[in-house]
RNA sequence: GUGGGCGUAGCUCAGCUGGUAGAGCACCCGGUUGUGGUCCGGGAUGUCGCGGGUUCAAUCCCCGUCGCUCACCCCA
């Protein structure tokens, strides 16, 4: 029971089988991005601090309070990554990716750190699968970008999320909002730390769950209402592309993003069974991220989505009614070798079978049959395959079907072309 | 950093107003000398998170501590 080591707090360990849900997420995730041609970046687990304190933003809370920050035997100050975006924009400057064609598309996928106080959905080891497009502000990127995460979900057979969307605009539409929204604020009666958080960004108080901020937001003035003729103009473009796949969105206004390189285009992707941490995955355009980390002055747009809350929401939708889905397991034959000589025979047999793309497991410590074909049973496979002194003699097998119990002798020299007869069925891989 | 809930078998949990522990699942063995699932019988496993206090006696009450968990802040 209490045994000696426990994982650290709030990391997220995942064995089987729920291991099984979180590789098919991390595969179903990219089908949609490589359908449109985006390519893997790798990226170092951590970084120079100072990458995140000018990227993020010192005032988010992400680089204020949660960053893992640690100094190498150099006395060069590291911080394990928490988030991506600044990661890819600074290998796209670093290696010029951006002289090449435009915009550049990645995508990555990966552990994150951010030392929060954990809760459900959240923890400080996550995963997140992202995907960053740099060097076009076409409203079409915008769009396609959206449409990546969203046909991701679906891939996944995710159903109950909704899509929000909101625009952040351009610097002038932020510019005369924020004035406006101050003097508001500042007439508001706030304790010490809320007034603070709003000095910080005032947007965070329409996220407020407290009864009396959310009433006196309300009558607060709407950055979308402030949106030049332009950016109101890329925003309508971006929802009518939207329109035209039929991806289902909600307009919200009172989105706030944590993360403070956000400009037009912001989005969140959130889902009902999840509790309070309910954003399943999230993004949005950033016009002078590139720039304020030493790159030319192009503009980006991109998402992360969270793994974990993906396979929370998953398994809230399967509790609902719905099955997980994939196979959580796959195993085509089970050998069971008895006795020394026949175990030696069905070692190599193992092998060439699993060579000719069978899915196959053997049988190990010489167990009685019995005990054996539990374990058979137990891993799921579709026949098993036996092998004693008997068939050693006859230089055959038995095989037998788990789903009927049926057994039949089959030739060692006759087994292939028999399993490729049953085998249309079996899965190879 | 702040607040609530919970720590009993590998897992999920029960244990009535204090008398040193149980169920289900899982696991192992047998009923079936070479054939799984169902059924029947048998079996192993706990420093009752840790430390202290009250008491003749604490899994139960009190205090502390550690851990987990949910929520706030914030975020994927």
């Amino acid at each position: 029971m209490s045994s000696k080591f426990a994982a650290p707090k709030g990391v997220s360990e995942y064995l089987p089988p729920r291991s099984v849900i979180f590789d098919y997420i991390c595969r179903g995730l990219r089908i949609p991005a490589l359908a449109a041609g985006y390519e893997l970046i790798e990226l170092p687990i951590f970084e120079d601090t100072e990458l995140f304190t000018r990227g993020v933003g010192t005032s988010t809370d992400v680089v204020s309070k949660e960053m893992y920050t640690f100094e190498d035997r150099a006395g060069r100050s590291l911080t394990l990554r928490p988030e991506g975006t600044a990661s890819v924009i600074r290998a796209v400057i670093e290696h010029g990716l951006d002289r090449g064609a435009l915009p550049v598309k990645l995508f990555y996928q990966g552990p994150f750190f951010r030392a929060e106080r954990p809760q459900a959905g959240r923890y400080r080891q996550f995963y997140q699968f992202g995907i960053e497009a740099i060097g076009s502000d076409d409203p079409y990127l915008d769009a396609e970008v959206i449409s990546i995460a969203y046909h991701g979900y679906r891939k996944l057979g995710l159903k109950d999320f909704e899509l929000q969307i909101t625009s952040l605009g351009d610097s002038e539409s932020r510019f005369t909002h924020r004035r406006d929204l101050d003097s508001l604020i500042s007439r508001l009666d706030l304790d010490e730390e809320t007034s603070q958080r709003a000095q910080k960004n005032p947007l965070r108080l329409f996220d407020d769950k407290r009864e009396e901020i959310r009433i006196a937001m309300s009558s607060a003035p709407l950055l979308l209402d402030y949106l030049s003729k332009e950016s109101r103009e890329n925003f309508d473009q971006v929802k009518a592309a939207l329109d035209s796949l039929q991806i289902p969105y909600r307009v919200n206004p009172k989105m706030v993003r944590g993360l403070d390189y956000y400009t037009g285009t912001t989005f969140e992707f959130v889902h009902k069974g999840l509790g309070a941490q309910s954003a399943i995955g999230g993004g949005g355009r950033y016009d002078g991220l590139m720039e304020v980390l030493g790159g030319s002055k192009l503009s980006g747009i991109g998402f992360g989505l969270g793994i974990d809350r993906i396979l929370l929401a998953l398994e809230a939708e399967a509790k609902s009614g719905q099955s997980l889905p994939g196979e959580l397991r796959y195993v085509d034959l089970y050998v069971i070798g008895l006795g020394d000589k026949a175990r030696s025979k069905c070692f190599t047999l193992v092998d060439s079978l699993r060579k000719e793309g069978f899915v196959v497991e053997q049988n190990f410590g010489n167990r009685a049959i019995k005990g054996a074909m539990k374990a058979a049973d137990k891993s799921g496979a579709r026949f098993t395959i036996v092998l004693g002194d008997r068939e050693l003699q006859s230089e055959s097998v038995g095989l037998k079907e788990m789903s009927t119990g049926a057994v039949t002798s089959v030739r060692l020299d006759a087994l292939a072309k028999v399993l490729a007869e049953k085998s249309s069925g079996l899965k190879k891989i």
